[in-house]
DNA sequence: AGAACTTACGAACACTCTGTATGAAAGTTA
DNA sequence: TAACTTTCATACAGAGTGTTCGTAAGTTCT
């Protein structure tokens, strides 16, 4: 009996994970053109023949990472804004926006999601990808919002790019403040009056 | 007589305005990343040397073209404001918004300031420069609102992040959408009802 | 179980690109 | 015009990405 024996998806699953975490760590301390193929294989405990196995390029890589930091994110949010429910939608916003506010100031997830991405990915891949996670996540409150009667019926969607926009710049700001309680109070107090002023 | 007599003060500005204009349509049109030095310097007849002499490194020179961007951008908003003046400062606040989305929807100009910069000089340092053009412009406009009694007095500073990342968003949404011009009028409508909240 | 086949990986190579070093040319100062 | 500084051209070294090719591990078929 083989000790070792493990099966190509896990073996895949395996290299695919360790690959993106080291991606993870070294992209979101160092950004994405700082950190060479090597240093990440090194972290992962693989060779280069490995990543460029799994994935077409170092790009590749980094949207496999990008794709796990949203999908995290997005799931935590997701959950505070489902106990809120639709009961509250403009108020499962603001929690949301709590929510977001608190998670983007991780250096890496910033560093990651906000300032590498566009780069990399080129802002258009950026916002496509960007649109499964945390776009649909806002057009879907916004829409309960409407349904609910708290907001005026009305195109949601660049009501969702400038609000994504100003909570990306708001975490960006809050992460580079000295006193970060402070700054995330100030930009909530902001954040909270323009949602409020959607309503009916 | 020596026909191209020229003085070491026209020879550096001479060959610095051609890097930069260089650089600026070149990152402009590829990127930073898939712009090589060889080919700015050939762009602008120069040679590789004449450039790692006039600018530290790559980024050196991907900051001087960010700083004329913004430069000629933020002038241009800063004429139509002050055709409003201090009579209104909200609006000129959205005159100045409009201004900025029809600039901002070049493609060159939106990847050099929106994607590149911040990835290219770090966000912080892009703030930084930032601060010197279209976060002046703003605060101004917005102290110049509190003190012409249009909006209570408060910290302006979280209001101009969060006024910057929904115009910077804003831009990149209608530099993406095939009907500009709807786009650009649904955007507005969006940020003009923000800035009417303000209001006191 | 063993042979044929596919997938995953390791090591070495080729190529591009950035930044530097060194010397020449142009301009400035005395 | 001679000594000096600035600007630029060329050649070189080093780092890093992506590819190629061979080997090992796993799968399928009989």
């Amino acid at each position: 009996m083989k000790v070792n024996r493990r099966t190509q998806a896990e073996r895949t699953a395996a290299t695919r994970a360790a690959l993106v975490a080291a991606g993870r760590t070294l992209f979101g301390n160092h950004g994405y053109a700082a950190v060479g193929t090597q240093s990440i294989v090194t972290e992962a405990d693989v060779t280069r023949g490995a990543l460029y196995h799994q994935f077409k390029d170092k790009q590749g890589l980094f949207a496999a990472v990008y794709d796990q930091v949203e999908q995290d994110i997005t799931a935590e949010i997701a959950t505070q804004v489902a106990e809120i429910g639709a009961s509250d939608p403009l108020g499962a916003l603001k929690a949301g926006s709590r929510v977001f506010l608190e998670r983007a100031t991780d250096p890496a997830v910033h560093q990651i999601t906000l300032v590498d991405a566009p780069a990399v990915l080129g802002w258009s891949e950026w916002r496509a990808r960007g649109e499964e996670f945390g776009f649909a996540l806002i057009e879907g409150i916004l829409q309960a919002a409407i349904a609910a009667g708290q907001i005026a019926d009305q195109p949601v969607r660049p009501i969702a790019h400038v609000a994504i926009g100003a909570l990306d710049e708001s975490a960006l700001y809050v992460a580079a403040a000295e006193d970060k309680a402070a700054a995330t109070a100030e930009v909530l107090t902001v954040l909270d009056r323009i949602i409020d002023s959607f309503t009916i």
